[in-house]
DNA sequence: AATTAGCACTCTAATAGTTAGAGTGCTAAA
DNA sequence: TTTAGCACTCTAACTATTAGAGTGCTAATT
């Protein structure tokens, strides 16, 4: 299925029509609304082909064309015409990162923040996936009896607690030793690194005594479950109400309850840590709890290692050509100041 | 305005119609749905008295009524009979924490869950109010020239971590023993009180040397601010989309807009913390952010000591005697669960 | 061969008219 | 004090009508 220049131009104003003003597109506001240099009923012509072609619908006879999920997709990838983001607006969302101090999790709300704010959809942030992350200080700290609180400070900035349950007990001296033997060792070290550098350990039996008496307990500290802890941030609900306004109150429903399904919404966004650039996914008919939807994400990083994703979920009408240059350049605003701020 | 029996029947089944039913009320279905031994007109008598005193209302002429502010407050107060939480209800509260592990975050996270699912509203959580909380341990960790991480275990089960810049560099010899001190003597205290004693230890100038050095900064890492430093955790809005569809979805915009907004939320919920029993606010027409809607809330506790707060959050048109029942055992529930945590 | 004008037809959304049902206040009778 | 009766009002639901926009098809035009 190869279109026509003009097969393309038709989609593209379309779409751009449709995304605009919600209202399915006829034949006639098109040709009048913008000068494509062709009739009505050549319009009505193209019309027919990218109907055939799956690439558009419409509701009722006479009632005016929509995209179909497909034919979103084929704008996506050609036809749209990026926004450049005007200097005011890249302004404005440097200023909403003044707002706060710099810390990982202030960086991270102001994020999804201006993600909401600009796009009027809902933004959505993941916190940097902690195996990756390397470690900057490790201490271990007796509370009770059995009862041991490991503290991992990471390079980006986050601090990780842990609850360890010791088969005995032990004395605050030895975990002192311990602690300052660990930093000595693993310092830099990626966590996922050194949970495999410990099982090493504890089968070579390398190390202090007291060390390695609790070196299974340890390295189960290292264990991390990305699936249930990163932290994820969620904003601009109200923008989606708004947006859909008028529209079938359900599909506002569906929407809702996925942002409030947080594991769900982690496992659709910690896809787009490793991917590169900035992806759109748009939810598939029926076959899909994001049917009607659509995604834009992207990375961030930590110097040039990708540690979390984030992008913004939306009505599948939206606007394509300025969510995707926000997206993109908040990201890279993102990366810059976590980058900076773990140095 | 003292109100007959009768008066004071006639305006509580009016209630009970409405928040059930959704509809303004008339006298003749009134008469009709439930046996009140008096005839249509005799309820309008009583209706004209109920509006002149301010209780009901009617959009237009032969409209049914509906209740006021007033109305709702007075049924609230005086005339709601509280349903009773069935067995099977109270089985499926205690399942819903079960489900996870019994670690602070997790209650919270369960509680505002079951408040959510139970009330087909918003449920809110405020963790716990941290000034209050007691120490349980504390530890001070160098992380890199003048910069220490101090970490304060609670008897609740928080973690609070801080960074703290000192004047000079320090070694990690004398935060272990700067530690050790802090733990001998401040062990079991709250929060608040340490930030106090410390103020008078520094004055004194009492205490080991290195400690006198850097208290000053230990000391600020005890400043709670009450309105930043607490969680807030949020859940069911896709209950509220439900429960109001088909109405203006401003409504809906202005509950969700304060639902996002944390800072505005938790001082709304603050001031429950220290109340007692289970309070009902019904947001005043106009004046007022909460117009419109309704919230029903209580505290939990440590032990005695009350800590945080927690309720339900929704349109002012709901079922206060299924809510305040569910809140009261909820809260019960929660604060022994966190009672025997933190033992 | 591609494009377009013309035409008959269709569907929606907006408008107005009608009506049944529920509700109201008032007055006079019980 | 309560209620029956009555004339009146308002909403929501239904129908009819219509203007506007859109459509596919065919024949004329380029």
């Amino acid at each position: 299925m190869d279109l026509s220049p003009r097969h393309r131009l038709i989609l593209k104003v379309l779409i751009d029509d449709f995304v605009t003003g919600n209202r399915p597109v006829g034949s006639k506001t098109l040709s009048e609304k913008y000068e494509l240099g062709v009739s009505p009923a050549t319009i009505r012509n193209v019309f027919r082909d990218l109907e055939e072609a799956g690439l558009i619908n419409s509701k009722h006879h006479s009632g005016g064309r929509v995209p179909t999920e497909m034919g979103y997709r084929i704008y996506v990838d050609n036809l749209v015409v990026l926004y450049e983001l005007t200097l005011k607006e890249k302004q404005r969302i440097q200023e909403e990162y003044l707002k706060n101090q710099l810390r990982l999790e202030q960086i991270l709300m102001a994020t999804c923040r201006v993600l909401s704010l600009i796009s009027s959809s809902a933004g959505v942030v993941i916190s940097p996936k902690k195996n990756f992350d390397s470690l900057k200080h490790i201490e271990l700290i007796h509370v009770s009896g059995d009862e041991v609180l490991m503290i991992i400070v990471t390079r980006s900035g986050m601090v990780i607690n842990r609850n360890l349950f010791l088969d005995g007990n032990i004395s605050q001296e030895s975990l002192y030793q311990i602690s300052k033997y660990l930093n000595a060792n693993l310092k830099g070290q990626e966590l996922e690194d050194i949970h495999n550098l410990l099982g090493g350990l504890k089968e070579k039996k390398d190390g202090p005594e007291d060390f390695l008496r609790i070196v299974s307990t340890i390295q189960s500290g290292f264990e991390i479950d990305v699936n249930t802890e990163s932290d994820i941030y969620v904003d601009g609900l109200q923008n989606l109400v708004n947006n859909l306004k008028g529209e079938e109150t359900e599909k506002l429903e569906s929407i809702l309850s996925l942002l409030e399904d947080k594991k769900a919404l982690r496992e659709i966004f910690s896809k787009y840590v490793n991917t590169d650039g900035v992806l759109t996914y748009i939810g598939e008919r029926d076959s899909d709890i994001m049917s009607g939807m659509s995604i834009i994400a992207t990375n961030y990083k930590l110097g040039e290692k990708r540690i979390g994703s984030m992008g913004i979920l939306g009505p599948q009408r939206m606007n394509y050509n300025k969510a995707l240059p926000l997206v993109e350049f908040t990201s890279k605003l993102v990366s810059e100041m976590i980058t900076r701020i773990s140095k």
